[in-house]
DNA sequence: CTGTCGCGAGAGAACGATTTCTCGCGGGGG
DNA sequence: CCCCCGCGAGAAATCGTTCTCTCGCGACAG
């Protein structure tokens, strides 16, 4: 409806030029008292507002900040996301936020978008760690960049938790409860977190005595796949017994299949979330994940962005501490080896009730 | 590091003035063929992109949509959000996101800053259905703004849900599960999606022979409130039948606490949540929940928000059809009166056995 | 053969800020 | 007394587009 006032408007209302309202507003050290004492009032009068493209064009600098994430539906993201818009709101700044669905070729677009956009920088949870490597060049080259959580290039800028030393707390604890055996339900490798918790799950697990290869399933960060990995699993054979999954939400997948067949958790096996989202909580049994320090990550990583200068390019990596959050789904009562068998016996059972689809 | 191209570089490479390459690109109906292959071999070869900036400038369209949610952590909004963000990606705009925290203050800051960056539009979720109105009202003087889930004036588009409808069928289904006793637990009532479910649930409840007034429980959207809400349930005497939650996050809340002094739902007691979240899923038991269309809210709302002309001010209403989804919380097996009777002494002895704290 | 009309493309004016440059005025020093 | 320097504020250039306006050229008609 109404049209917003310019600063042109302003500076005849005070009987200035622009160029006088610019730098009053600018807070500029040398303006007459008298004359930035009427801009001021014409500015409070017409309620002027200056308006950021121009501004952008001609300073170059939006004051705004663009983010890409892999799946804003994963619970996981939004803590980061919500930490990130409020540390850009603390520096002035808005959030460009844009989900890829997991899709290189998405992500690249939208990365060019956010260009064309001249944002001030960009925040990027990178879906894949070797094909999201070339876009995130691309804008590197532009903008300051700033990897979140998942990464794809060590020679930039990445903020995150030590995802092997995460999942190493994961299966220490495990082994500690007794387990000897078990399986682990990821998602998609190519993503720079799932690839590390897996390598480090293989390398905690390949020591132990009775250890022998699993299968290991791949699928995405979602409830359904957890719940299909269930099945997979049931239908191979014995049960381990620690189930490891890749995140809460294929977590709590697996426990809603395991429920459905009547498997108990944790008594018949132990399982495990990672990142510690609400859903870990809510689960039932709770779920011992691994909390990652959300918005201390996305507090920094905006903080980096943001205080970065275009050309320098230094590829720091910030580690922040994860740290184990022991819940239900693995408080398992010692056993004794002929209890673990008797066990193994009442799961076999178990597992000729279910039918084969 | 590398500047980006502009137009007059184009221009120059290709032999031709800006405003050609600007017609080209803008496929402009007449320009000579040679010219025209001539200045796309150019941006081609320049990798030209355009500045938005500059454009938005000129053309007073930053193909950029601003849109304020209460709180990004309620999984409740992530899905709405990765909705809009969809479709605007298919308007070819982008998505500037902010969380006011249910805070009215920061709204309007928001609200300002958004409209300072000359946003296309709105796209509202108003913290408080009488304290945002001003900042509606000032939004809408801009641009077109579109209020979503939540509203604050009628005059302006909304796109939501019949919350009252829905409410309806939750009552409804616990009436005929036999329940005759509720209590409420709701958030903050200056939210309008709070405010009608609450006048609904008392409208409904009212007609009801054993009715009688339960105290409301007034908190925030968190598992915590709900927790406290049903320490507070406890503390006041007998359970009722059946405990109505405003959101999923709450009702989970409220399990959680149930489960931690041994209260059985449903049969001690049944929940109700609102969302259908992926919590009332994960939750045990499984919650019975409202499902609401959030992708079509997101998607329609973008719809509407992008194609309302800046000055049509029409005040439409768009409310879809909500579901409700049964969960486990609230399978009760039908009991006979003597049962209930039971059913209560059962649960006095429960909370005798509560500390109070 | 000449005047006019139409079409295609370049020149230039916006868009609304910031910032450099310039100019005028006043004061101080030679 | 005059000149120069410094400071404060306005004029104007600039950011990179889009779009109107104008101009030139070719063709067609009178």
């Amino acid at each position: 409806m109404s049209e917003p006032v310019t600063i042109r408007q302003v500076a005849a209302a005070a009987g200035v030029s622009p160029a006088t309202v610019s730098r009053v507003l600018a807070g500029s050290p040398r303006v007459d008292a008298g004359l930035a004492a009427r801009t001021l009032a014409a500015v409070d009068e017409l309620g002027y507002r200056a308006n950021r493209v121009a501004q952008a064009l001609r300073t170059r600098s939006t004051g705004t900040v663009g983010m890409v994430v892999p799946n804003i539906a994963n619970p996981f993201f939004p803590i980061v996301i919500q930490a990130v818009e409020k540390e850009l709101r603390q520096h002035g700044a808005r959030l460009l936020l844009c989900d890829s669905g997991d899709d290189v070729a998405e992500e690249a677009e939208l990365i060019s978008s956010l260009l064309d956009h001249r944002i001030d920088g960009i925040l990027l949870s990178p879906c894949d760690r070797r094909a999201s490597q070339d876009a995130l060049r691309r804008a590197a080259a532009q903008v300051p960049v700033v990897q979140v959580d998942r990464f794809a290039l060590k020679d930039f800028d990445y903020v995150g938790v030590h995802q092997e030393d995460a999942m190493g707390l994961v299966v220490a604890h495990l082994i500690e409860q007794g387990c000897r055996t078990f399986t682990y339900v990821t998602s998609n490798l190519a993503a720079s977190t799932a690839a590390e918790r897996h390598r480090a799950y293989v390398r905690a697990v390949r020591d132990i005595d009775s250890y022998s290869e699993r299968r290991v399933h791949e699928g995405d960060h979602s409830l359904a796949w957890g719940q299909e990995a269930a099945r997979q699993i049931l239908e191979e054979g014995d049960l381990p017994d620690a189930i490891v999954c890749a995140s809460d939400l294929v977590a709590v997948g697996v426990l809603d299949r395991l429920r459905g067949l009547g498997i108990d958790v944790p008594n018949d096996v132990l399982v495990t979330g990672f990142d510690a989202t609400v859903l870990a909580r809510v689960a039932w049994p709770s779920l011992t994940s691994v909390r990652q320090p959300l918005e201390e990550i996305g507090k920094l990583a905006v903080q980096v962005v943001l205080e970065t200068e275009r050309s320098s390019r230094v590829g720091r990596t910030w580690l922040l501490p994860a740290e184990l959050i022991i819940g239900d789904s693995t408080k398992k009562i010692h056993e004794l080896p002929s209890q673990a068998r008797s066990k193994k016996t009442g799961k076999k059972s178990i597992r000729q009730a279910v039918p084969k689809s």
